[in-house]
DNA sequence: TTATTATATGAGTATATAATCACATAGTAA
DNA sequence: TTACTATGTGATTATATACTCATATAATAA
């Protein structure tokens, strides 16, 4: 059985996993790679309203994938840690297997 | 503006994200880690019904992270993508990042 | 001061997810 | 055949999440 020290690992990387696991929110990450945005540029880039953007942004600051700063009215995003990135790269594996996958059932039709 | 593309593999890497995003799971994943087990193993080690355990165990399958196969009245289910764990790795350092952004804030008062 | 703009948040609704229990299915053995 | 075991699934309930709209806050400019 799982020991409580294991159990609230687990718990923890679920959380910053949930964070990511949207496309909105994946939308985000992918787009904030090339640098810093504010909230507007962000939603309009995505096409969500910002209110929403917003709500997904903070999942993110409190998961600790994202960083923000304040420059005038404006409210700055940017990735706090850029080795989500290489999550993606993984999936895009998972992605790319299932595609072979497929292919072969095709092929033995 | 995204084009369909990238929303529809925002979509895909969504799917896959969330099929690792719960803390039940990620104890199957780390628990396959050291080689492919039966429900009722798994079930047993995370301490979980058999039921839930499998309808987890499912939801991995159907995403691509896992595979399984038949042995007698037992199914076997192994790591499909060894490089989920990677995002693991990842998600640890995001922990660690927190534990130091923490210390900061305590000595900062 | 008022007006404007960017962002955040409360409330409501719709949808998705998780857990449990009961039952169904399938393989094995007596 | 019957009995037993491992697994999967339908139905239910509880909870969590996402989105929209309206409103609040805060910075700036006139």
């Amino acid at each position: 059985m799982l020991n409580r020290k294991k159990q609230l690992l687990f718990q923890k990387q679920a959380e910053i996993a949930k964070a990511v696991a949207h496309p909105l929110r994946i939308a985000i990450v992918d787009f904030l790679r090339d640098g810093e945005q504010c909230v507007c540029d962000i939603a309009e880039h995505v096409g969500s309203e910002r209110s929403n953007v917003s709500r997904h942004l903070s999942v993110m600051v409190n998961a600790g994938i994202l960083d923000y700063r304040k420059q005038g009215l404006k409210v700055i995003y940017a990735l706090k840690t850029p080795c989500i990135l290489d999550f993606f790269s993984c999936v895009v594996g998972v992605l790319k297997q299932q595609a072979k996958d497929n292919e072969k059932l095709l092929k033995a039709i």
